[in-house]
DNA sequence: AAACGGATTCGACATCTGTCGAACTTGACG
DNA sequence: CGTCAAGTTCGACAGATGTCGAATCCGTTT
């Protein structure tokens, strides 16, 4: 951002990113996600961590999902949820200012 | 996001500087602010830049200065926006994963 | 003081969003 | 096969959001 103009095609799908980002669980989800040791973890292990139902957590990964900021994999019965480290960085390096001298 | 776990109380505003972001015209009116030289710009240099009407850019970037991403400075007839730079650097360090081995 | 121009605020409206509980899907296991 | 547990999808609903034009505000200029 700090250089470089964003162009207005590409503004759509990175706006669609951050808006992703936008709502406090979803960023609190995104954070245990991304912060998961082994680089992934179970929803079952998200879930317990809010006080809003079931349903609800899974609309706010599918909102994640649907933005490209996580991948969701089903092993037996559980679903487990990784980031999409690259498209992490794009949106840092677009935060990204210099420092004040 | 990487390492740390964000805590539930810090969530709601950091996720609000995202959601300020999550809208295409604001993620470009960001994005002109950020890379304004001299490091400011006029409101009449962004408003021609969009299809949509002076008041709702006026009502973006508001949004924008409420979230602290922006600050405004009225000088005679005009009103300028800067860049807080201080603000873009946390959110950015926030979504910084490791590259890939 | 009156008129003008840049910018914000207001009121209205259609659309989108977050939430819930109920219903459904999918795999495991007796 | 029948049941159970983990997740997702569906339908509904209150509240938030993006947009516009009209009204207003605040300096400048005549």
């Amino acid at each position: 951002m700090a250089q470089s103009r964003i162009p207005s095609e590409a503004a759509g799908s990175l706006a669609n990113a951050f808006k992703a980002l936008g709502d406090p669980i979803r960023l609190q989800l995104m954070s245990m996600i991304a912060s998961a040791p082994g680089g992934e973890i179970c929803v079952c292990d998200l879930t317990p961590a809010f006080a809003i139902s079931g349903s609800t957590i899974s609309h706010h990964l599918k909102v994640l999902k649907e933005s490209g900021l996580v991948t969701a994999e089903r092993r037996a019965s559980w679903v487990y949820y990784r980031p999409q480290a690259a498209l992490m960085r794009r949106l840092s390096a677009l935060l990204d200012m210099p420092e004040p001298d």
